[in-house]
DNA sequence: CTCTCTGCAAAACATTTGCAGTCGG
DNA sequence: CCGACTGCAAATGTTTTGCAGAGAG
C-alpha cells in the first residue's frame, strides 16, 4: 500500500536518525535500544511499524541474517558495498566488488531472473587474533 | 559441537530422505508436513534438531529468505558454489563463480585477514513470475 | 546397559496486530 | 476536526529447550 499518507512525527525522525547515523546494517531490536538508551521513548512496535514502511517506501534495504533477525540500512544512493569481519572480534571492514555485482547480474539473467540483488559476507581471523 | 557422536535412527532416515527427494530449498516445517502426509510421524522439533546437526556438519545448506522462515537443501556438490534463489517459489540455480572466490580471498588478506571464508546468495524473480 | 535421541509441551524469540487514546496537518 | 499514528498488551509464527521415556549400539 504505497498509496497511504504518511505523517512526519517525533518518533519517526527519532529512527531515521538512527539509521542517519549507522553505517552498517542495524536490527529493529537494536535500533529500539539504542532510541531508549538516548532517552526517547518509542514502543518497539513503533519501530517495526516505522521500519516496514520505509522498506515499503524503498527508503531502506532489508536483509536478513543466519541468526533470524532482519537488518535494516538506509538505501545508499551511492556504492554498494560488502563487509569483512573478523569472527573473533567482530571487526568490520568495507569491502566493495565491482566486479561481483555485475558477475551475480550477469548470471542471473543468464538464468531469467529479473530484479537482481545479493548478499555477500567475507569472514575471516584477523591480525589481532 | 562437531565432535559428538551421531545415531543412525528412523526419524533421521526419513527427514533426509525427504532432503533427497526434493531440489529446492525446503523450509522446517514445510519438511514436517511432507512427513506427516507420507506417513511418518517425526516430532517437529526432531525436524529442527536433525537439520541443525546436518548443518553443522555441513551436509545441508541453510539460508534465510525474506519472509524469516529458514530453508535447507541437502549439499548438492563437494566443491564450494553459491545459489540464485528464486524470491517467490524458491526455485534455485547453483552457480559458480572462480572470480569471487579468488576477489575474496585476495581482499581479505590485504587486510590481515586470515582463514577465510564467505557466504554469497544472489536473489531475483524467476522467470515464472 | 548406557547414552543419545525423541515427543510433547512450554519457553524463547522476533515480529505483527487489535484497540483506545493521541496528535499532526 | 479527522484520520493516521502510537503504545501496550495480546496474538502469531518460527525455532529452541526441559524433561521423562524410548531405542540404538
Amino acid at each position: 500500500m504505497p498509496d497511504t499518507e504518511r505523517r512526519a512525527t517525533k518518533q519517526r525522525r527519532a529512527v531515521e536518525q538512527v539509521l542517519r547515523e549507522t553505517d552498517d546494517f542495524i536490527s529493529a531490536q537494536a535500533l529500539h535500544a539504542r532510541l531508549r538508551e538516548q532517552g526517547d521513548t518509542v514502543g518497539l512496535a513503533t519501530v517495526y511499524r516505522t521500519l516496514n514502511a520505509m522498506a515499503e517506501d524503498e527508503r531502506v534495504d532489508m536483509l536478513r541474517v543466519d541468526d533470524g533477525e532482519a537488518r535494516y540500512r538506509l538505501c545508499a544512493s551511492d556504492d554498494h558495498h560488502h563487509h569483512l569481519v573478523c569472527r573473533e572480534c567482530g571487526r568490520t571492514v568495507e569491502i566493495e566488488g565491482p566486479a561481483v555485482e555485475s558477475w551475480a547480474d550477469t548470471v542471473a539473467a543468464q538464468h531469467g531472473f529479473r530484479d537482481v540483488s545479493h548478499t555477500l559476507e567475507v569472514f575471516g581471523t584477523c591480525a589481532k587474533h
